[in-house]
RNA sequence: GGGCGAUUAACUCAAUUGGUAGAGUGCCACCCUUACAAGGUGGAAGUUACAGGUUCAAGUCCUGUAUCGCCCA
């Protein structure tokens, strides 16, 4: 073994390894108990990101973990063909050739697509593998396989067939530069400065004023609404009015839903445009004047001058002319809520389309019920809450896109428009008894790309057929993802699943944090922060990090603050850290919180636990070179003290991560590794081999003893770090005799509850720990060796008599003497006893004297918390007893030390 | 406007049902001791955002305030 940890030459051996051997792929047929996880399909034009990186971390420690423990553990792969996203790439891509998809028409796009997908859409695929993620790649599924196409189709013709899916006109967010509508939880609404307008409409006697944020839309105006008890405006109530320049009349109406006190208190009702005026307009049936066509641009419902303009480039027109004509009052300054397109960052227009709809009230009303009878659990558990409540309003869910790449709507339309729903033409007619002479034509859009990834986890396991995968890993273990998809995707999957299968898709949902920068800031592009975990895994230098940083920006202003932040944070780039230890930040990180700012700081501290970890186990296999092993291992009292320690910690790891407390659970087994198996154990059988007059047997029993316990620390760790304790295991296999190819063929270790206490180890750490701290704090070279002095009579004496050996090489101690008068002596204070380091002109008293007053001024302050307890009548009565009793341990010793303190401190003023 | 979350060491984060605050990084001192300087040994560092309250006991429970963030309308 190499003296120092190298990640990059044994990962891609490694994971080629695992997949040669097959050793994700589950076995249908074993009667072990099961355990899936399906993967959120990532987004085939995405690449990896620290989310995914994250995300897919937890997943594979919850995988490999089941695996030792002996479950058939299935974690399905697979992409989503995200309509939209792919569209945009694909469409850049012919732009470059002087093409575009309708040029080329839409089988020929469709064709452009599969190429494109062929060629890149398996990046993430590749970096998932550098990652290590133990998915069964021969189960890979895309959303818009042939199998998974069938399925979608299936869905939506049944539910089409049992009155759910409907053809509804009706507003949508339309967004006008991919023409197409999108769902509401695509639409990001932010504060943005803008004016609001007031607007003279009048008729031959009166004049009304409105107040608008949005003039341009007047021409769709269909009425004016005052609020009923609004004393100014009641006797106008049932009057018409003109709108300006068009000349047209409308009504005033009243609703409650106006707000007196906004504006004019005066209302435009222009239904085809506002989502709160289409409820005004069909509660008081009014019509519905479109004033858009798919473009955005204004169409022949307005006056001839402002047709075919942007709304924005007609309102300016329109405002002059209002202007002129005396019809605008004033302008005000406004904030108010524009709703933009999270895709395109386009002013989304509320549009009046026809598109096809989900119902789904009912479908939520069974799926608030699974959750609510835990049959489906949150964990952490208060997303319940925002589950709940999106639940209960939901709306009808519009599923239709007007795109080319996607799952096309299986419904045909006669000449005269009337609608036919079937998996084919050929259905069509056969199910709608249409013979051959009727023209049918397809319905030209697809369905949303969340309409087919709510199939996903049965879907994947081969729905509709009736699968061996289907009935044994379904419904899935968990489901681990992120807050920002409850909606889109987790709330989804479960009415949908509720309602095919009639099982959930999933007992669990975890639901874990954002991953952000080590300030707290979300990473984007713009801000040009951005890690890449393969950056991480691999390094990178300045230059390339910058470029990579300041390539194809929206905004190239944004350049020089990116190459300043960016060479102010990595001024030498980022140094290869290993697919391990970012692995091991990743859980450590995973708390349950809402935020987690990774700091590569942090991913420095675990890469060097990973090269603790290969040094110690270097240190084993040189200890066993060339010898054998015995079948026992050692029963020293050290050797039951580790046990016991080991036990201690994969008790409560395992609780940790089957709890999804993956940084509890890293911090166990770290705090175990380092500073008891490392620190102390290792240490100690250092010293133990070295005695010469250890027999054979015994020494391969201490080795034995090593190793089995090293072992069970690499297969505690595999799920997490499974590269470095794959390579360590691979080396030690010889020393355990058994055939396994693989470490994460193993299973997990099971504890074995000693019940001993460990005094003896107790008492020699705290020695040890006690005569270093007193030879720092004396600044005693190393060098210098010292000598003990004990009481005979003291049965302490004993015990640091039989482990002599580690006080003389762990913290140099040279000799240990007893005497009933100790000569002039610094003490070291150990449970129940005192040991004396005589001064002999090593020491100066003075620093002794300083040393231990500061000692006693401590002692002092927690005698009086532990005093002013235990003498707390309702303290006693109240307080668990075990915690009374450990009080009042702790004060005995207090007390004693104190006074040992004392005395010690009135013979050093006499010397 | 409604809901949720955060505020703990210089920085990034922990602290099971209330029991006297811990890691990593950084800092200080000494050490290249044959597993490891990506290391060893020892150390300093906290009025747990603020103000009240409940309790024998509060980082933890309750109320309010401040700052920041997210979601919904």
């Amino acid at each position: 073994m190499k003296k120092v940890f190298e990640p990059k030459q044994i990962e891609k051996k490694w994971y080629s390894f695992w997949e040669k051997n097959n050793l994700f792929s589950p076995k249908v047929s074993s009667n072990k108990k099961t355990y899936s996880i399906m993967i959120p399909p990532p987004n085939v034009t995405g690449s990896l990101h620290m989310g995914h990186g994250f995300q897919n971390t937890l997943m594979d420690v919850l995988s490999r973990y089941k695996r030792l423990k002996g479950f058939e553990v299935l974690w399905q792969p697979g992409i989503d063909h995200a309509g939209i996203a792919t569209q945009l790439v694909v469409e850049r891509n012919l732009e470059q050739k002087g093409l575009s998809r309708e040029k080329i028409g839409r089988s020929r796009f469709e064709k452009e697509v599969w190429k494109w997908k062929s060629k890149s859409g398996n990046i993430i695929s590749s970096q998932l593998k550098r990652l290590g993620a133990s998915l069964d790649w021969n189960r890979e599924k895309f959303t818009m396989d042939d199998d998974f196409s069938e399925a979608v189709t299936e869905v939506f013709c049944s539910l089409y067939d049992e009155g759910l899916i409907y053809r509804g006109y009706r507003l949508v967010n339309w967004d006008v530069s991919l023409k197409t509508a999108i769902s509401d939880l695509e639409v990001l609404s932010e504060e943005e400065n803008a004016k609001i307008w007031h607007i003279t409409y009048k008729n031959k006697e009166r004049s009304i004023v409105v107040a608008t944020t949005r003039p341009e839309t007047m021409f769709g105006d269909v009425a004016i609404a005052v609020n009923p008890n609004d004393k100014r405006y009641i006797d106008l109530i049932g009057e018409t009015f003109e709108i300006p320049i068009s000349g047209k009349s409308i009504k005033i109406i009243s609703d409650n839903y106006v707000d007196k006190d906004f504006g004019t208190g005066c209302l435009k009702i222009t239904p085809a445009h506002d989502f709160n005026d289409f409820e005004i307009g069909k509660r008081h049936q009014l019509p519905m004047v479109n004033i858009l066509d798919k473009n955005g641009l204004l169409n022949k419902n307005v006056p001839k001058k402002y047709q075919n303009l942007t709304p924005i480039e007609a309102r300016k027109i329109l405002l002059t002319d209002l202007k002129n004509i005396g019809a605008l009052v004033k302008e005000l300054d406004h904030r108010h809520n524009v709703p933009r397109s999270e895709r395109t960052g386009e002013i989304l227009e509320p549009m009046l389309t026809k598109q096809w709809y989900l119902k789904s009230k009912n479908l939520s009303k069974e799926a608030i019920k699974l959750v609510r009878d835990k049959k489906i659990k949150f964990i952490p558990s208060n997303w319940e809450k925002t589950y709940f409540s999106w639940m209960k309003d939901i709306r009808d869910w519009c599923i239709s896109r007007q795109l080319w790449w996607g799952h096309r709507i299986p419904a045909w339309y006669d000449d005269k428009g009337k609608v036919y729903v079937g998996a084919s033409e050929k259905k069509v007619r056969t199910k709608y008894k249409l013979n051959n002479s009727i023209k049918l034509e397809q319905d030209t859009d697809v369905l949303d790309t969340w309409f087919s990834s709510q199939l996903w986890t049965f879907v994947t396991l081969g729905w509709p057929k009736k699968t061996k995968h289907l009935k044994k890993f379904h419904p899935s273990s968990v489901l681990v993802t992120g807050f920002d998809i409850i909606f889109f995707w987790v709330a989804r999957m479960i009415m949908i699943s509720q309602k095919f299968l009639k099982e959930v898709p999933f007992k669990e949902v975890y639901i874990h944090g954002l991953v952000r920068d080590s300030e707290g800031e979300k990473m984007s592009k713009s801000k040009g922060n951005i890690l890449d975990p393969i950056d991480i895994i691999d390094g990178i230098n300045l230059k390339d990090l910058i470029n990579k940083r300041t390539t194809n920006l929206i905004n190239p202003n944004q350049r020089q603050k990116i190459v300043a932040r960016t060479s102010k944070d990595y001024p030498n780039g980022i140094p290869s850290y290993g697919t391990d230890a970012i692995r091991f930040t990743f859980c450590s990180l995973a708390s349950g919180s809402r935020d987690l700012n990774f700091d590569l700081k942090r991913v420095e501290g675990y890469r060097n636990f990973c090269n603790k970890l290969w040094n110690a186990s270097r240190f084993i296999l040189l200890q066993c070179d060339q010898k054998n092993l015995s079948k026992n291992s050692s029963k020293s009292m050290e050797d039951i003290w580790i046990q016991k320690e080991l036990d201690k910690t994969l008790n409560s790891y395992t609780t940790h991560i089957e709890n999804y407390r993956f940084d509890l659970a890293t911090q166990v087994i770290y705090e175990f590794v380092w500073e008891k198996y490392c620190d102390w154990y290792i240490e100690f059988c250092k010293v133990r081999l070295q005695n010469k007059s250890l027999s054979k047997i015994e020494k391969s029993q201490i080795l034995t003893s090593l190793v089995n316990t090293l072992e069970s620390i690499l297969i505690a760790l595999h799920p997490i770090i499974p590269f470095v304790t794959e390579e360590i295991w691979q080396q030690l296999k010889k020393y355990h005799k058994l055939k396994v190819k693989s470490i994460s063929l193993r299973k997990f270790p099971k504890t074995k509850g000693s019940k001993k206490n460990f005094d003896d180890i107790n008492l020699i750490k705290s020695t040890i720990v006690g005569i270093r701290n007193f030879r720092s704090e004396m600044k005693l070279s190393p060098k210098i060796e010292i000598e003990l002095i004990m009481d005979k009579r003291n049965k302490n004496f004993k015990i640091l008599e039989i482990y002599k050996v580690y006080l003389e090489q762990l913290c140099g101690v040279s000799n240990i003497a007893y005497a009933s008068n100790p000569p002039p002596s610094s003490i070291i204070l150990v449970p129940g006893d005192k040991i004396f380091i005589p001064l002999k002109g090593l020491i100066n008293p003075n620093l002794e004297i300083t040393r231990n007053s500061e000692s006693l001024n401590k002692l002092n302050k927690s005698l009086v918390l532990l005093q002013d307890q235990l003498g707390n009548e309702k303290f006693l009565n109240n307080a668990p007893k075990l915690l009374i009793k450990e009080r009042k341990t702790q004060l005995k010793e207090i007390k004693t030390k104190i006074s040992e303190t004392k005395k010690h401190l009135k013979v050093l003023k006499e010397v």
